[in-house]
DNA sequence: CGAGTATTTGAAGATCATCAACTGTCGTGG
DNA sequence: CCACGACAGTTGATGATCTTCAAATACTCG
């Protein structure tokens, strides 16, 4: 009855798509921008790289010289506190870029949360496609500008929002970048990421996630609950 | 012997500036990549504006088509949520942008905070320019970025850091900001926004910064407090 | 099945928020 | 030039939310 975790959505290994044409994230990337001559030379170029869970495709600090695109599995951000705290800046889903500038420092550190599967385009290589391309950095800068402002939305969810108020916007923004087609129906949105990642992207501590999440169920907001999944409840309930 | 209101920093008045030979910020705007006959082009093209205290660059919701560089005064930027609650997302100094991307939909609102002025680039005309000068989107793009990982600093600032630990590091990074070039003299830093600003920047309530600034003060972190500018304890004292 | 880890639950405490009153500052006008 | 009014900022007392420390329970993997 609970939310099972061999429910299909949760195993599906990470597997090497065939071709570019088969490509599930296409649309989304910068590849969408490319002609069928460039996208040929980009397919024979460009490397595929599988992460296994745990696995860091960039640390804080060290040096980062490709982009990535994330086709299959999803990644948490993170950053230090001198310290030892830590805190979750963001989650990376099918369709997400990481290191969209080269840094020699990169600012945070990016880990598979499950077995993933990575496109990975090295700078020098995007510039060359850039000169026949002109699309693909206007590409990089909305994507730039994307990913600005769902950390705005991070700021305003951490500066004002209660706990209640945090876990239910995180399971919502988890859905919606999940789910996909939000269609209205029931759907179990995956939760790859462990409790202590959802309480240091909310700025919670562990036990008051718990606390709240049991909160949300009770209230109805929550219709499942397991460790690795829910089913939020529909708008219209 | 407190830090006067009346002090230099905090009175010039917006002055445009005779041409961009001039600028202030030139070098760390997009015009540092145009050749001289470019700049020729930009200096006749370009509208220039000045912008009242209080007054807005651009709305949350409502559409946007240019690209701000401010070369005098301060901003802040902000995002409201629907119950009235308004989350400060971060302030805007000389040689700073707003607008990177046009929208439809302006994610946050700017304001000044000051009698401010600023540099207009209309998207349509910045593309033009664009296409002569290929590093100008180079520089958005690596602008794009900058701006991201401030905004992820914000994140770890409000997710885990203390009361006293996000005034604090407030205060440092106004410094930076505005102080620019950090040669070691104590030097006073203005505060260009009311308290209020602050505390929403920071998550706090105005009772709680009011209460740690004091702390600080007591603490010796801050030498000086006024209502528009502290100096700051040398990190050797 | 059992060890080890992840998650939940409980009780007590700290930090920050809230409500309220007070003080300082700035601009205006007598 | 000083007095006044309005607003910005500070300070005080109390309370709520979230944290901390502790222990129990559930899950996963070998």
């Amino acid at each position: 009855m609970s939310a099972s975790a061999s429910s299909p959505v949760m195993c599906r290994a990470p597997q090497r798509p065939a071709s570019c044409d088969l490509c599930v994230v296409r649309e989304q990337s910068i590849c969408a921008d490319l002609g069928p001559r460039e996208l040929v030379e980009v397919e024979k170029t460009m490397a595929r790289r599988t992460v296994a869970k745990g696995r860091a495709l960039m640390q804080e600090g060290e040096p980062n010289d490709s982009l990535y695109v994330l086709v299959q599995g999803s990644f948490r951000l993170l950053k230090h506190l001198e310290d030892g705290r830590r805190q979750i800046t963001g989650f990376i889903f099918p369709g997400d870029f990481v290191g969209v500038r080269p840094t020699g420092e990169s600012a945070y550190t990016a880990e598979a949360l499950e077995d993933s599967f990575v496109c990975c385009f090295p700078h020098k290589f995007l510039d060359a496609i850039a000169d026949r391309c002109p699309d693909v950095k206007d590409r990089l800068i909305a994507r730039g500008q994307t990913e600005y402002h769902k950390a705005q939305d991070h700021i305003v969810l951490l500066g004002k929002k209660t706990a209640e108020e945090r876990v239910e916007s995180f399971l919502h923004l988890v859905a919606k970048s999940i789910g996909g087609d939000g269609d209205g129906a029931v759907t179990e949105t995956p939760l790859p990421m462990p409790r202590q990642d959802i309480a240091d992207y909310l700025g919670l501590r562990l036990e008051t996630l718990s606390r709240t999440l049991a909160a949300l169920k009770k209230r109805g907001a929550i219709r499942e609950l397991s460790r690795r999944s829910v089913v939020l409840a529909t708008p219209s309930d």
